[in-house]
Formats: C-alpha cells, structure tokens, sequence
DNA sequence: AATCGAGTTCCATATATCGGAATCTATAAA
DNA sequence: TTTATAGATTCCGATATATGGAACTCGATT
C-alpha cells in the first residue's frame, strides 16, 4: 500500500502530505477535520474519508489523547489547543522568521502599510509573520494562514525564483480559482507574467486575490536552508496607487535583499 | 508496551500525551524537538528521546515528510511551517473563542488594559485569544502560549471551578517554580487561595509570574462542552493597582458570565 | 416491541514499525 | 594519501501494532 521509495525534495515540496503510513493517515484525518468550517461528527468525517468504520474511530481516538483534537459533549471533533501551543513555538523560534524580523518593522516605517512575510509550502504561501500599521482590523488570523500563491504578491515573487523545473511541476498541478475578476486564471498568463517579474524583480497584487486589495512584494531566497519566501507591502486601493506601490517596490527589493544577506550571515552559510 | 485501556477524561486532563502507540511516540518526538530553544541535530534528539537510532530516523522522516517537522541543509530539525497552518485553522474556526470574542472587547473597552481568554489544557493554560491595548511590545506570540496554572490569574480562576477530585489529581502533579518572589510554591499555599478565590469569584495574580506584571481574572465554564477556562485584565504595576483591580473585578467576573451564557445559547446546551 | 441510526468495541489477520547492525559520508588526524 | 572518527542513513527479519468487518450498545422513533 505505502510506495516504498524515499520522498524526494520535489515531492516534498509539492504533494504536502502523502497520506501514507500511520502517521500520514492520522494527519489526514486531521487535515479533514482543519478543512471543515464546523466542527463534524463521527458519521461526517467517515464520508469525507475513505477509512473503515473502526479505523477511522481508532485514529480519532487517538487524535483526541494526543490533544490534537478535541471532542465535545456534542460528539463533535475540533482542532485541539495542542496545536495552537506547537504552532506558538514554531513561530517564537523560527530562526527565519526572527532574522527578518527587524527588516519587516524597518520596511513598515519606511511605508506606513501593513508588511507580510509569506514562505512558500508545497503549493501554498504560509504567512509567517506581518507588522500592521494600525490594528483597525483583527488579523491575528493571518498568520499562519495559507493563501494561493498564483494570486498573491508573495506568492509570484517566490515563484519566479524558482528553479525552471520545479516551478512547472508546481505550476501543472494548479486548480485555478477566480477569486476576482483580475485573478490568473491560467498557467500561460501566470508564467507570462513571472517572466516579468523575473526581470524587474517584483511583483504585484493588482487585486487579484481580495478586491480592494493591492501589494508589491520581493522574493526572500535562502537556498542552503530549503526556503523559498517573499516580503510585501501592502495596502487597500483606495488609499494606495499603483504608481504609489512602485515607489515602494525599491524598498521591498532592498528589504528582501538585506534578509538574505543576514540570513547567510546570522545562521551561516550552510552545508 | 501499550497500556490496554480506553483512557479516561481525567487521563486526558491531566497527563497530556500517553506517548503510547504510532502516533503518540511520533508526537512525543515533535514535543522534544517543539521544546527546544534551537534547532536540533538527529544525534541531539536521539540523547534526548529513548529510541533506537533505527526507530527514531525513520520517526522524524515521517515527521519531516507530513511538514509537521522541517529539516534545512544544516541537517537540524525545526518545527514545520503545516503547525501554522492548523493552528491557524484551530484558532479562527475556534467556537468557543468566537463567541467570547465580543465579550473580551467590550471588557477592554471598559477597562483599557489588556484583555485575555485562556484555556486550562492539562497542567497549562493556553491562551486562546487577547484583546491588546496598544500595540507597544510584539505580543502575538502569546496565543498559544502555555503558562503554568498555578501563577496566572486565569489559570487560578479556572482551578476554582474544579470539582475537588479533579482539582487534587492535578496540583499532586504540580512541580512549582519560582518565577517571581511571589510565585506560590506549594500545594498547600495554592489551595488556600483557592478557597478565597471560590469565595469571592475572581482571582488576582500579583506578580506570580512575571514581575510587574498585574491582573484579575474570573472563571468561565462550558461543562456541556468540556471547557474550563477563564477571562482576565492585565496591566503593567506601575500603571494599575491593586486597587484599580478590584474595581474591575466586577466586570470581570460579568464578562464570564456572560460568556457562560452566550456559549449556552449560540452552542447549544449540549447533550 | 421492533426498527433505525449513530457510536463504540472486538479480535483474527495483515502490515507497518521496531531496532540492532551494516553502510555511507564527511571531516579530521596521522 | 591513508586512516580514524563521528554522525547520518539504510537494511531486513522479528514483532508489536494497526487494520477492518462484524457484532454490540444505546437512544430515539414508529
């Protein structure tokens, strides 16, 4: 059942999770249960699954004594604390993310707008860290969110440092999604414009992921430690032109560029 | 090795994770590896944890390949950026937290210091969500932050709504710290104050855990949905006295309550 | 009473995990 | 260059663990 061969660094990158072996399987279980809007009950989630009956009630078992679920007196599973205090870790001593840190704060006074930094995972970008400007609305949500990476500012800018075959593996198993009218809604138009991108060594959000919603971002690359990532600012139209977020794109560029360079300097140059 | 036996809610409750079984060794090894200041190196965690070499490889491939753990060229083990992910999930389709949101805004309006909802989760409370006054100091990482029961605020309003039973079973486990010169430090001294804190229906937390730091919490139950928890104000001591706590006391303890009744009625009352 | 639906438990079987030992890979010492 | 050493990785037979179909329980409904 399980394909017994090593999981290469492309697979990794692109299938998130095989589903294979027992722990694959539970987290898959899991992954149901995440995708949910509401919590569900035992009967639901065995209809999203394929699992017999009993396995499936094992493994939710075992889910719940691990803490990574939780189950009401209504018999219906959520998201267990667990994870939120494993995520709490992840982020505090992210090396990444605390390396960036201080150029994300510069980049938000140099601009006054909100600053993401998004990393590429498999075929979604993971927000990793933001600096608000004003906390109007709460988007603590947003990190850890995970947005397409074909619409988001972030998400092109990491693309187009891609080396030419992972990105089209990448690229082929694209489900497009017209989140607005300005979405990309094709491979051939998304390349057409990471060759831009790849030029002039930006990339904008016109809109294309929120309506009213527009950035400019950077690629972040540290290679030697597998990360893909990207820098943006960003803000909401009707305060923030285009020709406003190409001003800033010399900024974003150099900011991107001074997380590199202190990356490679703060956690070595690598193996 | 397994212990053949359906583990009970006070199992659940109090140790946090058998480690018994596939997943729960798998997870025992995230843990180590979560705890950690800095990433760790295979020969590290195989010191730390007690499986073979053969066993404890192929655990954390597993780990690294469901992108719950991420291993960089240097070869060290950090958290994955798919912890984000779910956490992100778990905290945003939160019910519980949804329907407390308002409550903890309205108490920061009336008291505008900052604002806490935490969870008891074991031994911990982990801290679900907070309503900030200004932005001053990086705070984010405080939700899913785990604290120690016994020295915060909330943790203490929410050991008093335990049934005695419960109660016992966890502070027998307790290993207290010293984290200020106030910290309680023994079983006993605890259970005192508990007595008071039953009493009178919120509880303080006067620099227990972090010196400087102030604030009275009050309890809040969900007993149809396995939920014990509660609600706090905190504020720096040199800005709010012990005076000014006691103010607040009141509608404290009436955002519990009100939360108490808003999750009774948007929830249901449960089975 | 009897039927139904949902959740839970059981147990022989299949299989994924286990773990000691061999192998591979870099780096350092002779 | 050769040898030594430490760390990471792979191998494979034995074994513990997960599997899953069927039986069972418990309430609600007819």
């Amino acid at each position: 059942m399980v394909e017994n061969r090593i999981a290469t660094e492309t697979d990794l990158k692109a299938s998130q999770s095989a589903g294979t072996g027992t722990l694959g399987k539970s987290i898959a279980v899991l992954e149901l249960v995440a995708t949910s809007e509401t919590p569900l009950r035992f009967t639901e989630i065995l209809a999203l699954s394929d699992q017999p009956r009993g396995t499936l009630h094992r493994q939710l078992s075992h889910l719940v004594e691990e803490g990574l679920l939780s189950m009401g007196g209504d018999l219906r599973y959520a998201l267990g604390m667990r994870l939120l205090k494993l995520a709490s870790n992840t982020w505090a001593k992210n090396q990444f993310r605390t390396v960036a840190e201080p150029h994300l704060k510069n980049l938000h006074e140099q601009t006054g707008e909100t600053v993401h930094l998004g990393i590429l995972h498999g075929q979604e970008i993971i927000y990793l860290d933001k600096v608000e400007s004003r906390q109007a609305v709460r988007m603590n949500s947003q990190i850890g969110n995970a947005s397409p990476v074909y619409c988001t500012g972030v998400g092109k800018a990491a693309l187009s440092v891609l080396p030419e075959a992972r990105l089209i593996d990448l690229v082929d198993r694209f489900s497009f999604q017209a989140y607005t009218p300005n979405t990309h809604l094709s491979a051939g138009s998304l390349l057409t414009e990471l060759a831009v991108v790849r030029r002039v060594g930006h990339a904008f959000d016109r809109e294309e992921h929120e309506s009213g919603i527009r950035c400019v971002a950077a690629p972040v690359q540290a290679p030697r430690h597998g990360i893909v990532a990207g820098v943006s600012v960003t803000g909401p139209a009707y305060r923030v032109s285009m020709e406003q977020l190409e001003g800033w794109a010399v900024a974003v560029r150099k900011a991107a560029h001074e997380i590199e360079q202190d990356v490679e300097v703060r956690l070595g140059p690598g193996p």
